[in-house]
DNA sequence: TTGAAAGCGCTAACAC
DNA sequence: GTGTTAGCGCTTTCAA
């Protein structure tokens, strides 16, 4: 059915092993006639390689694989767009798995990809990842022998490289922005307790740094859901802040929308602070203050620190921290005279 | 270095022919012990068959491509989420491929895959796709020989499944919904020309059925972004409309942001209307009306498409067509007495 | 300068 | 029941 080697070399009149060469461009010890017959033979029969059996041969496929939790979150779609602008360049396709953000899934897809044979595994750990899984991730990561690269988030000692955001900084930035407005009393909303560590320490930093308190009803459970951010957003109106800080961008839209409904209006009554800078962020009634992170550069970065592990093994075990952004728009202010949020 | 199925075979004391069969559940001819044995062998060093030499022996990998515009339009990846929910479920993977829009790059994908040896690939064409690009498709599909099945996007005499959502029929339905309202100066903010036919002819259809004059001037050109439908607001908001409809979302949202600028009220001053469904569209300060596409379903039932042509060759050339939902929530009323925008 | 041959790891048809 | 064998399409070494 498809083409194959021998049907050009055939038509060319040489050897299959002839036609290899010439066509990979091998340092070539063959006639530049020879040559030009193979090529027309190769491009008559519209001969493309089968990807499979040059993977087996060579022991690796020209194409990375990907883990993550969920393609529908637009910072791993920009994530992977990242990804695949890079793996496009050097002619490699991407191969992606979704772990719904569970680990078991996570670590499925992680050894599926490894007896795909593709050339590296970029890895982002889904956030309910244990000690019992991080050594299973160790073992799978041995087995494979090649290029992974852990991204974003953190699992202790998995002994590879790993390429994040710079989150704690991040969190700090926005805090401090928060507290040098003047505000004193700032709520957070957080999400899932694995995930939001970076973020909560740099709260956190700031915080003791300007000798504020920060207690632990100030912190409130979120999961990174528009849906969180609406449904923890009542408790948060009546609790005396004069601040919000939405651990992302998602849970502050959701809490924009309880706003709207209960007549507060931001940042007057409430500032209110995002973590992600997604692109609607710019678009809603009031533009939302938010940490922009580097998502695609993200994917870029960790698609490159492959590839250099591919061509240079002692490139392994590197850490890179791309730096997140203060976007400062109209929902942060400072605290107004009498702010509406009744004192506790 | 990996385990193989050599391995396995000498540890269990058989041939590798035995092991094959028994971990790959054939109908069995191997004594309950010896399967027994073979297994804990198997799992003992841990083995997994290296696909690639899987593929290279049966022809197929179990793998689905996916070409597709661009990850990061939450409508492919609800897409692409739905087609990794079908190919998970039988244990497929999925290659993923953008094109950034660009024909040619989507053709080059469409091969690059087929030298993969997937198994089948779903195709959302590039909006930029002309005839000659169709014979250059249906040749790539005639080389690679197994089920393709298009998404979303048409391409004429293609000769394949077509899976996608019936956009005419979600265009008229909005359209019907602003007329029903009373509006009778209705603007169109259109997409890109080749991929927004249909929605334009629901709308020629709506206002037909009703003796309603669409005049070429009321359609904006518009490249589905936020910043086209921003950039064409201005010239909207003086052209004496008192309703928009936005071929997306997204443009609506632009739409959206230039009139808060001017102190345009929606829907008291226009009315405006989206396409697409998008997550956001229920968060805006008036959620917006628009017409939901089972994104996500989509994905599924064109993954199904394939496996059910895989399962059975007949099944190719079957046409799926999806139906899109009229979501009206409060971006849109009945035309004010006296709205402000101003006759032309 | 070129051809022949040996696998990569696996499946499937065929002997034993 | 189980082992042996012949490839899948390619790269690469070694002879010629």
């Amino acid at each position: 059915m498809a083409v194959t080697l021998r049907d050009v070399a055939r038509l060319a009149g040489v050897s299959p092993g002839a036609v290899s060469q010439v066509l990979n461009g091998k340092p070539h010890r063959i006639s530049p006639e020879t040559c030009e017959q193979i090529r027309q033979a190769a491009a008559q029969l519209r001969y493309v390689p089968n990807q499979n059996a040059v993977t087996l041969v060579t022991g690796q496929s020209q194409a990375m694989g990907v883990v993550i939790p969920d393609i529908r979150n637009l910072f791993f779609a920009e994530l992977v767009s990242g990804v695949e602008a890079v793996a496009l360049e050097a002619g490699w396709n991407i191969v992606i798995t979704s772990s719904s953000d569970k680990s078991a899934l996570a670590l499925a897809n992680f050894r599926t990809l490894a007896a795909r044979d593709v050339g590296a595994i970029l890895l982002v750990p889904a956030s309910d990842a244990d000690e019992t899984l991080a050594m299973e991730y160790r073992q799978a990561i041995r087995d494979y022998g090649r290029p992974v690269v852990q991204v974003d988030r953190i699992i202790p000692d998995l002994g590879v490289s790993l390429t994040a955001i710079h989150q704690r900084r991040g969190a700090k930035l926005a805090m401090e922005h928060l507290l040098d407005l003047g505000h004193r009393r700032v709520a957070c909303v957080l999400g899932p307790t694995n995930t939001c560590a970076p973020r909560l320490s740099g709260v956190q930093e700031a915080c003791a740094q300007r000798g504020i308190a920060l207690r632990e009803r100030d912190l409130y459970p979120g999961a990174y859901t528009m849906e969180s951010g609406y449904a923890v957003a009542d408790a948060i109106l009546e609790g005396g802040y004069t601040a919000v800080f939405c651990f992302n961008d998602m849970m502050a839209y959701g809490f924009y929308k309880r706003c709207r409904e209960r007549g507060i209006s931001i940042p007057h009554d409430l500032s209110v602070m995002g973590f992600d800078g997604v692109l609607f962020s710019d678009y809603l009634e009031k533009p939302l203050s938010t940490v922009w992170q580097p998502a695609r550069q993200l994917g870029v970065e960790a698609a490159r620190q492959a590839f250099r592990e591919l061509e240079c093994p002692e490139e392994a075990g590197k850490c890179t921290l791309l730096e997140p952004q203060l976007q400062i728009r109209e929902s942060t202010a400072p605290p107004a005279a009498g702010a509406v949020c009744q004192e506790t």
